[in-house]
DNA sequence: GCTGTCCATAAGCACTGCTTGGGTCATACT
DNA sequence: AGTATGACCCAAGCAGTGCTTATGGACAGC
């Protein structure tokens, strides 16, 4: 058998009408479009489910259990509708984002706030992780929307995975206040390096590989104002985005721009058409919303 | 917003089968059938269900709210279906019959003994009214089927109800053994007469007008074998439909059959349309497998 | 490179599913 | 009685839904 939903559904406007003629006006339908659904209806149970008769129908024991069963789908089918409705409207809805570390500082929050406050049903949830684990959460399901940086253009690595540009700014020579300021790269070749992030530090490598030289990295860590603290005191030279030396600047280093260290992209990252669900599409609305340096 | 019933169970089949095109494939249909339902669907629902990726498709969360509804309604449909083909095939199903005192005694049993061994699943509930109230209770819907018994043809009063002839009887007269056999009523004008039932009463008094006479009418009472035993001893004289003359004889009455007397016809009613209803119609043919006399 | 699988889009056509216009029956009103 | 109303079914017609076929793009694996 088949027992077609549709069908189920219209046997039930008329059970609650109480005449065929009444549920077809709430139909907006005429009388014999509801009969002949109904008949077909009857002729697929293999028996009837109302007993006509003047003054409307009745239901049989048939129609009665039939009934309770169509009750729960519409019920259903009424939530559904609802979820649908909230979720489009961000009455409702969840956005996983992952975001490398800094940017969690001050980007996120802020963006995170102002949804809140415009969309206060949506739930968001923060992970972090640098931006090849981010995008792997993304690809696999884990997330919804990646926040992520590469060097002059997005990570190489996107494959099927959308990218979003945020913005880009520049990368920083940081060295102590008071020493000479260098002009190039290659001046420092004889320097010690503190070297961030496992991204950071390769792209410190590839540049310093450019400018003739291989840099001895000395300290290690992703925390700019350890690193700030560290160059101030004579103990290395660094390379640090913009945004961290906006976040924080010790007052005993001085920054000097150089092009060899190109641009630092941020972007957010997602699968091809989740910009499409409204409370994706919201958060990305919101931590676009601040345009970067 | 409409949300079709359906479409969202289309797109549980795809969520189900975890591609488009494998949910066509077990629909028994093309890809882009599928592929254009879902298209509407997520049109209607103002955002992307599912994310369209190599190797199939994954859900968004607005997605897993709806397969979460969808399954539900799954469910339901599939008990619905069972249900059906249980009562269509009478291996459920419930009849509720109404029968005249004197019918419990020897017909229902039978039949409904032998709609149990055939069809033990059907439930059978039998109540007992004189055919006026029985048929009120079929019309009223408290009873799906009605013994009835009618005078010369159907009960007059049968309005909208359908009326299934089971066969008729020869109604007799009863008096006491030994006194002379009359050979029309007119020559019991003076005999003191026992009153049946309501309705056998008026039957009876019919007749006895037809006759010339009013008859005087001194005991009442429909128990067959009671009002036998009256006539036994001589104290009035009777009618008797010949089935209960069949179920109990007693010795000392003698039995005259009189064409004035009419026959009692026997049948069975139900609301137009109620003989479609399998359990309903089993019964009615076990109730009809005896031939009245 | 090529092949297989996934999907979307466009155009066409058949069939579902609605409407219109009959007609019957039962109840209520005049 | 006779009429009116409201419920239903049946038959025929037609439009639009909802499939199909055909084509093209994107990606993964060999």
């Amino acid at each position: 058998m088949a027992l077609d939903v549709r069908r189920a559904l219209i046997f039930r406007e008329v059970a609650r009408a109480g005449s065929i003629s009444a549920a077809a006006r709430e139909l907006g339908w005429t009388q014999p479009a509801v009969s002949q659904h109904l008949a077909r209806l009857e002729r697929e149970a293999g028996g009837p489910l109302l007993l006509r008769g003047p003054g409307g129908v009745t239901l049989t024991e048939t129609g009665r259990s039939l009934l309770r069963r169509t009750d729960v789908i519409a019920a259903e089918l009424h939530a559904a509708d609802e979820e649908l409705a909230a979720h489009a409207q961000l009455r409702g809805g969840q956005v996983r984002l992952v975001a490398f570390p800094s940017a969690a500082a001050t980007r996120v929050p802020t963006a995170f706030a102002a949804l809140a406050e415009r969309h206060p049903e949506v739930t968001v949830s923060l992970s972090e992780a640098e931006p090849p684990e981010a995008m792997a959460a993304v690809l696999a399901g884990d997330a919804d929307l990646a926040l992520v940086f590469g060097y002059d253009g997005p990570p190489a690595d996107l494959g099927t995975l959308t990218w979003h540009h945020l913005g880009d700014e520049g990368v920083e020579l940081v060295v102590p206040r008071g020493a000479p300021a260098p002009t190039g790269l290659a001046e420092l070749a004889d320097a010690e390096w503190i070297g961030g992030c496992m991204r950071c530090r390769g792209h410190l490598v590839e540049c310093c590989e450019r400018a003739g030289f291989a840099p001895a990295l000395r300290h290690t860590t992703d925390d700019y104002v350890v690193v700030q603290n560290l160059v101030a005191r004579g103990l290395g030279v660094t390379v640090l985005p913009a945004s961290a030396l906006e976040a924080y600047r010790h007052p005993d280093v001085q920054v000097v721009e150089l092009a060899e260290l190109g641009r630092r992209h941020l972007g957010l990252v997602h699968r091809p058409g989740a910009e499409g669900v409204p409370a994706t599409a919201a958060l990305i609305r919101e931590l676009g919303r601040r345009p970067a340096g």
